[in-house]
DNA sequence: TAGATTGTTAATCGATTAACAATC
DNA sequence: TAGATTGTTAATCGATTAACAATC
């Protein structure tokens, strides 16, 4: 695999996990196969987008049959990294981060919490899960031990860029925020928000008043 | 304000609760007047993008100056029906549910969860916040009865589509969905969804593997 | 007035789609 | 072989940006 292919279009990477859920969901059916039109039809994609995609990264189907769903899936992982467990560092002990901690969709998917950080001094000691609250003064040094790439903000809006700035130094590449507001960090460092409000204003917009 | 004007690109509606949320820290902060390269700055979008997307609804700026702030963000507030309470269904009371209606900054951000339901006869009765868990059953009823147009699904993929059926015979015009499935709605529903699975799987193609 | 910034047009850029030869 | 579907090219479509006259 060459490693990520700086040259692809965002947009196109963005769609990946999609078809790689729609993978796992037919996987589990026991489908062996499927055509660009009928994934297509599933995703609301047409088929010529996903061919195209998926032509960006190599040739993963056979003529006249369509795709190997164990196959693709398996060349998925791989292109996106999905072939390891990712460990995720979360900041912010408040309900957000404890919903977040407890609810654990994110654990049996691949994506580990192993380190919970705030700020006050009330919550550290704390545990959730299994996971002690530690105090921001230690993320530097647990983030470079740990090796962490990947973090996720859960605090007020007016701390989240501060949160950002610490965790950016720490060495993390990726973060997913759920504060609402935009974090500016060095275009090496990946980010991607969670914004309810935001999607629910969008809406809003073609309901009649 | 001519009503949803539908030949407006999505993709311009859905950056104006962005800017609608830099103008409410702009006033917050007491700044009277805001220019279009000042605002692009905040939010990572050229001046002439904002100029463009809001030349869609009319002339809000001044020559010279740029844009009053409160003006501009009464504007938009109209634009998008924010000039109102939203009410909102909740489906779903596990966890993420429960999360969801407690954490609460949607309430204090004019989107009120007034209605909560769920499938199992256990957590029927239970309270959440001050809001009791109905039985599916009478879904389709206080909907109806309250005339809402906005619903919340936070249940297992499994059962997603169903509560999307469900909500939509029942009269709701739009949906934001918390789970990890496609949802097949008539055109006429709008329909977001939060994902931070997708949001971290499309990270990792960026990081190291 | 001089300086600044809008609203809008036209040019550019990039993404999507249609079409089809290749081939399983 | 006949039918189906890929991978890819070229055409289309749509979104972004640069530029500038208008004007505060």
């Amino acid at each position: 695999m060459p490693s990520p292919l700086s040259n692809i279009p965002a947009i196109v990477v963005a769609r990946l996990p999609l078809y790689l859920r729609s993978l796992n969901i037919l996987a589990e059916s026991g489908s062996t196969v499927i055509s660009s039109a009928e994934l297509g039809a599933r995703l609301g994609i047409t088929p010529a987008q996903i061919r195209k995609d998926l032509s960006f990264f190599g040739e993963f189907g056979k003529q006249g049959t369509g795709y190997d769903v164990l196959y693709l899936r398996e060349q998925l992982k791989n292109i996106l990294h999905l072939d390891q467990q990712w460990s995720v560092a979360l900041v912010g002990a408040g309900d957000l981060g404890r919903a977040i901690a407890q609810h654990g969709g994110l654990g049996e998917r691949g994506f580990r919490i192993v380190a919970i950080f705030d700020q006050s001094t009330e919550k550290i000691g704390e545990q959730i899960g299994d996971i002690p609250v530690e105090s921001m003064d230690l993320l530097p040094i647990v983030v470079r031990r740990r090796q962490l790439q990947l973090a996720i903000i859960a605090v007020p809006a007016n701390r989240a860029q501060r949160a950002a700035d610490v965790l950016v130094a720490s060495g993390i590449k990726g973060i997913l925020s759920y504060a609402p507001i935009r974090l500016h960090v060095p275009d090496t460092v990946q980010v991607r928000y969670i914004d309810p409000l935001i999607a629910l204003q969008e809406m809003t917009y073609y309901l009649g008043g």
